[in-house]
DNA sequence: TGGATCGAGTTAACATCGTTAACATACTTT
DNA sequence: AAAGTATGTTAACGATGTTAACTCGATCCA
């Protein structure tokens, strides 16, 4: 049983109390994952505007002044909210990239990937974009770490594509700007104008197919 | 002076009721108008998050339950500024659609005013397009009437362009759906991530002086 | 003319929100 | 043992949308 077997050497006051310290930090650490968990969790059913601090509490048995002690207020909840969010998104870009070879039909599988992420993760994506731009300012964030890396992403692909000839000889920059309207706009209108009608933006998603049209196979 | 002539046949009764009570319509029309003028105002300079019934009647001098006598409630009055912006935008629409005459030419002219009007109109915009778009289902709304004018005459533009062969020769109504997401992602990027950078915004918009790329003068 | 009715505005109140202050309790440190 | 710290609570404040109850004057009808 317990006590049958006796620690030889007793651990010393010195190492209880860091274990104790130890495990207290977890258990910390743990709470505020769970306020974290919860949060991203109301917010996707709630959305922004009926996101409340309140329910996030309820939802995990703690009363609402509880998150203060490990969020400094709402705003930053939802930072943390917005910087895991596009973290998961840098990754699925990343993962997209690596998934095809042919660098001139990557930008279409990236350009669909792109979109499926948005639709599939409408509220989060419009926290990303564009409920509070300015947070991507603070360039210290996660979040401006893989919104950065995101756009480098596409704007390398670009650059690739005049270089290589598979894109018209223009300015790399706001030929990438113009692309990203492009599937920026295709998750917009997922996820608002075409809601009810998700055929509509598979149809409107078949085009990423199209260019380049010339040269099925070449050589 | 005020009675030096009188009027040889008095009014009736029953003409000065009428009138009376036309007045007090006016009057009330009147104050319809003011509220929503304010709203517009407090909506433009507060955006959706912090627009709110107190600071509209404040901004015109009445409690704020006297709008519950003009509208049902902050939706209905929230609708109302959706129908007007969405007659202007139409409006404008149909101004750049009349102004260039060589059909080709044309959709990039829409487009340029597409992303004039959303950029110049910001939170409006949003109001329009990405934060109610269920009001729009209400098919019976004026706004729901201009958004399917703008929306047939990029469809009527697409069709022209498909038959004429400056368009690709593709279903129709994808690629008008293709062209709605870039012009609608350029406002979006634009009063989001750009807002800052307008000039980003202008280089990514001469893009639309690329297509078509070949006969500068036709024949 | 006098009393009922109605329109248009008001104040007071409710529930909900984010947030802070004050407090309780348990654990750590000295 | 005492002091301090970490982690949780309840109570309260001001702002929000909205409703209820009311005032007051104009209108309508006898």
């Amino acid at each position: 049983m317990a006590h049958s077997e006796e620690n030889p050497i007793p651990p010393t006051e010195r190492q209880v109390r860091e274990a104790s310290r130890q495990r207290r930090e977890g258990e910390k650490q743990a709470l505020r994952q769970a306020i974290l968990d919860a949060a991203s969790e109301v917010f996707l059913e709630k959305g922004l505007e009926s996101f409340s601090m309140r329910l996030v509490a309820s939802k995990i048995g703690y009363s609402a002044t509880t998150i203060y002690h490990h969020f400094k207020n709402k705003e930053d909840l939802l930072r943390a909210i917005l910087d895991q969010s596009f973290g998961e998104f840098a990754q699925a870009m990343q993962e997209s990239l690596a998934a095809e070879p042919d660098p001139s039909r990557r930008m279409g599988a990236m350009g669909k990937a792109y979109v499926r992420f948005g639709v599939a993760h409408p509220t989060h994506y419009q926290l990303m974009y564009n409920q509070r731009p300015d947070w991507l300012l603070d360039e210290s964030s996660l979040a401006a770490e893989a919104y950065h890396l995101t756009y480098g992403l596409l704007l390398e692909g670009v650059k690739e594509g005049v270089s290589q000839g598979w894109l018209p000889p223009t300015d790399p920059r706001p030929l990438a700007d113009w692309m990203w309207a492009t599937v920026h706009g295709l998750v917009m209108l997922g996820i608002t104008e075409f809601r009810e009608d998700p055929d509509r933006l598979e149809a409107a998603m078949t085009l990423f197919d199209l260019a380049p049209p010339s040269h099925e196979v070449p050589q």
